[in-house]
DNA sequence: CCTTGACCTTCCAGTAACTGGAAACATTAT
DNA sequence: ATAATGTTTCCAGTTACTGGAAGGTCAAGG
């Protein structure tokens, strides 16, 4: 099948694809006569696998181990939980820091009036005003 | 003063300060006789500003918006609001796909046994075996 | 046979928000 | 005078692609 195909079967753009070839994250898919490249079920296998892992918020690099380990049959699952884990403790992270950023601001609005007048708590923060926590 | 100053002061970068510079996010400095961008309390203040608005995730755009604002003695405090709230409403956002990415990955993990064999659920996930909520 | 349209190719640019580095000039200290 | 530090501009690179231009390919229709 060509690439629009795999594109649609995977859920991963054309330019996508390209672009996964490009940098080396999946083989060059060989190529019809006219050009075009020429893809089977089992690259659209991996295809929808990358996409998943994206989808789980693992970097392409983190993907490309990831293939590497699925490619191998005598891999060990530690292996595989190792970078789960990792990312999940990088996700734990991000997540607190959001959830202070948000803390901090929902604080910051609720002292704000809201209205036409111009004090606001807010701006008075971002411009050094003493403030908890500051 | 001269720009390292003033990033050692704001907490901002000589760098960043050329690019806040560059995409007119704040005034084009005066220069000194050999060509030095020179700055002053105010000009901290303002750099102060930014790095606080861009610790708490505005982005440089929501920064200029907020920078417009605070300069504003007329504005009302209802519009700085209206953008904190955005914002409280986009890392809200963020954070609920995270923390659903987390539970997913925490599930795999847990069933994953992590040792030298080469079964692993999570790999089974990503290549689309039969899995819940697939 | 030719055209139309859909699909494909490559390559360049742009995205967000900077950071790093090179080459050259300015200033300060010794 | 010279060395060290600070500053200047400009180009490249980062992440993970997307959009678009210019042009080749393929299948169907007239």
């Amino acid at each position: 099948m060509n690439i629009g195909e795999a594109a649609a079967l995977s859920g991963i753009s054309a330019k996508a694809i390209r672009y996964y070839e490009s940098i080396g994250l999946i083989e060059p898919a060989p190529r019809s006569d006219g050009g075009y490249r020429s893809y089977g079920d089992t690259d659209v296998a991996f295809l929808t696998f990358i996409r998943r892992a994206r989808g789980l918020g693992f970097s392409v690099e983190d993907v490309a181990n990831l293939l590497g380990l699925y490619r191998d049959r005598n891999r060990a699952s530690a292996d595989v939980k190792a970078i789960a884990q990792a990312h999940v403790a990088g996700i734990e992270r991000k997540v607190a820091e959001l959830e202070s950023i948000r803390r901090t601001l929902t604080h910051l609005i609720e002292n704000c009036h809201g209205d036409e007048r111009p004090d606001c708590p807010i701006l008075d923060d971002l411009a050094g005003a003493a403030a908890p926590g500051d």
